[in-house]
DNA sequence: GTCTATAACACGATAGAC
DNA sequence: GTCTATCGTGTTATAGAC
């Protein structure tokens, strides 16, 4: 079927010169995708400028969207890695998270945005294991939210302790949500994204220790907003999803 | 190519005949994509359940989206009419919010769960069509946003006026959040998105009103507010999308 | 003009021989 | 691990029938 949906998302092969080839077919389509784009380049084009048949391309990675799925653990890493200098640097819970977005944005300008668009539009259906959200990607997806609970773990942050424990996944969709928002923004240089996480993060930041303050309705408040963000943020996938490694 | 983007999205031919023979296909193909789902129903199946060759099953729907996006305009007609109700027979908004989004939920139960995957997964790629924040959807979007500003317009709420003019948008966009988790939900009788819908709606409806009160340091908060929302609901489509019809 | 059918295309993905 | 051959898909071209 034409928009079908792999079961596996990558492979795991040890053999030597099967890393080399995949490392290759990688390369090369990271460099097709950057001079024609995603939907551009077929299968074929990679097969092709990889000197190798479409067939050989398919035994080291299961779909088109798989070389997607590299991109993204590698940038994840990455990301990883900056993030664990910054907090070393700095205990500044608005510089930490300055930096993490900024860091992320930088990343996808040296990347084809027809790149991005794949991943996010994966990221709606639920059943496509791409999706950020979906049990095939939950390594990476747990290794970012770990992240940000690195962000927010020994910084001056103040927050109401009610919603402490949810921070790190509300943090990681705020992300996501800037993340989309790169996607749909047309102005030069992104600037209204750029516009968008300084204004996001000042409030934020202003906002989020005044939870921790003894105000008027405040606790109330608090406690509707956990409840909520208990089930916006910590669903668990569905059950037939869950049960699919037994 | 298979994940072709057509340049439109439907057509509008005024014969009977052809009328007759758009609204079957229409019917047999929301039949099979009961049946079998939107991923899993053929072009091919659906000409030949209605009797028809597949060319001619393309000339009346440009694509397979085209039939998800007939459904996205009715759907959208028919909350309107709902909404004018309500909004005659109560002044709350939050009793107005709460019909709508109950409705658009309701709505959402009586067709095929892949049918909304493919309509949210779209809304992730500006270039796509289909999608609710590009220029070929204009028409029903902004009938949406009208739809919210309907909600606002007579009603008890009670809010900062700097923040007034956004809430329109910005309310179609909690609408759209909504969706996307209802997408999400796996639980049984996506409770989980009523809960959501609860328990955001209150805390929505708490805290709007505590914007208009003269509180130590509101006036800076709702200027940030503003600025941020305003890059955020209101951005205009890329240049390239707004010249396409000149 | 309005509608329909046949044939073909390029794509993502798979089967099976070597 | 690599190939060739093939499938089924969404979509298009085109010729011709009402």
């Amino acid at each position: 079927m034409a928009s079908a949906r792999p079961s596996r998302v990558s492979r795991a092969k040890a053999t030597p010169k099967a890393l080399r080839t995949r490392q290759h077919i990688y390369d090369v389509s990271l460099a097709l995708f950057m001079e024609k784009g995603f939907d551009e380049t077929s299968m074929r084009d990679i097969a092709g400028r990889a000197g190798l048949s479409l067939g050989s391309t398919y035994y080291h990675y299961d779909s088109k969207q798989a070389l997607v799925y590299q991109y993204y653990v590698e940038s994840q890493a990455e990301a990883e890695q900056r993030n664990e200098q910054t907090c070393a640097a700095t205990t500044s819970f608005a510089d930490r998270m300055h930096d993490l977005f900024a860091f992320k944005l930088g990343q996808l300008e040296g990347v084809p945005r027809g790149f991005i668009v794949v991943l996010a539009r994966s990221a709606l259906d639920p059943a496509n294991p791409l999706s950020p959200f979906g049990p095939e990607t939950r390594e990476v997806r747990d290794a970012a939210i770990e992240m940000m609970e690195r962000v927010v773990a020994g910084s001056d942050l103040k927050v109401h302790k009610e919603l402490r424990p949810h921070l790190p996944r509300v943090l990681w969709l705020y992300l996501m949500g800037v993340l989309y928002l790169w996607i749909q923004d047309r102005s030069t240089g992104q600037r209204r994204t750029h516009r968008v996480v300084d204004a996001s993060l000042a409030l934020l930041v202003a906002l989020l220790p005044l939870t921790a303050r003894r105000l008027p309705g405040m606790t109330r408040t608090v406690r509707q907003l956990a409840r909520l963000l208990e089930d916006v943020a910590f669903w668990r996938p569905a059950p037939e999803a869950q049960a699919e490694r037994p």
